[in-house]
DNA sequence: GTCTATATTTCGATAGAC
DNA sequence: GTCTATCGAAATATAGAC
């Protein structure tokens, strides 16, 4: 037996699809490159998943997976308020300095096909509007007892979501004007995870 | 005459590409789309326009334009750094309750080319690095003076834009999870401008 | 200018040899 | 399982009548 284990077929398949999808989106991406990308041809792709779609709904719930249940477990833990606040933010920002694409393709797609949203989210188990309630919760006691001053806990969890993922959706936009090459981009999201937890706590703290 | 002035039918055409490249983007528009949202022909599109590449062009200009001309304007001028913040966010959420699909059209388009940035910053004349000096120097003088707590100003760049922007990429997902309708999608947006300039304000001032 | 009809190209999918 | 060859549909683009 040789070391390296040569990878299924199937495998290499499925992640040149990741790779072509995830970065072109379902309607940019053609059979052609994902077959290349793989190194093989364009009819085995047909061979070992029936067409396009099939192909992508297989993408597409790794990514919707990806994006979303990680946030969702942290979301809805019973850390303290301010330990998931930073659970989340270096949650995110980590996962996504390693795949820095997959906000914008689920973005995409669900813009493109908004039914997907519930469709996968019941799929996969988690209930999306659920996470809110326990957060919200959370944040009401805060308020409650003086932790943290009044705030609308939507618009909390808008702003913790938004500083941590724009900066990668918007990367291609946000390195050109602030002319940084891939690797000052990530070490300036390394430490954005301190700064950012610091804006928002001293954003709500009394 | 008659009272109203029949549209010219390059603008009817211009409108209707607008809306579908804006909703599908390059890959997903549909040239029939196009011209059944016109009520015309398909031929009669290549007429005024050349091809699918001239039109998408014509309709990428406008949109980087409105993304980024009144925030680079507001952001170069010299206004008062909390002043400048205030109406950064009253413009973004503004525009964007009325485009909502702006930003997303235009980083998808810039991810997947982003040459484009350089090349229409340049051709719309203003330099994307240069609105983030002045705003950069001004940062530093409030820091300097007291005016605010030490931060880093991209940090703090980065904090305004993605609070304001992400929402309204990410709306089809926020208005799934948090319950909302059109309506109420757009009344909290109008409340975020204060929440979120509170917020802000209250993250910076010592 | 606008349409119908048609050509051309691109791309996804299948058949069949090996 | 993997490839070559080919089909067929969909989408863009052009020709030509009106």
């Amino acid at each position: 037996m040789s070391k390296e284990k040569v990878k299924a077929t199937e495998d290499v398949i499925l992640d040149a699809a990741m790779k072509v999808f995830t970065r072109r989106g379902f309607a940019g991406a053609r059979m052609e490159e994902v077959a290349k990308e793989a190194g093989i041809n364009r009819a085995l792709l047909h061979y070992y998943f029936r067409d396009k779609e099939t192909m992508f709904n297989l993408i597409f719930e790794t990514r919707f997976n990806e994006f979303f249940s990680g946030i969702a477990r942290i979301l809805s833990s019973d850390l303290p308020l301010f330990e998931k606040i930073r659970q989340v933010i270096n949650h995110e920002i980590d996962t996504l300095t390693k795949h820095p694409d997959i906000p914008r393709f689920v973005i995409m797609e669900v813009a493109s096909q908004p039914e997907r949203l519930i469709q996968y989210g019941q799929k996969m188990g988690f209930n999306p509007r659920q996470m809110l309630t326990n957060f919200t919760q959370q944040v009401e006691i805060a308020i409650e007892s003086k932790e943290i001053i009044p705030i609308d806990s939507r618009q909390l969890l808008m702003n913790v979501m938004s500083t941590c993922i724009y900066p990668f959706v918007a990367k291609p936009i946000i390195k050109t004007m602030m002319q940084m090459d891939e690797n000052s981009f990530t070490s300036m999201m390394e430490k954005r995870k301190k700064d950012l937890y610091d804006f928002i706590v001293k954003a709500i703290t009394p």
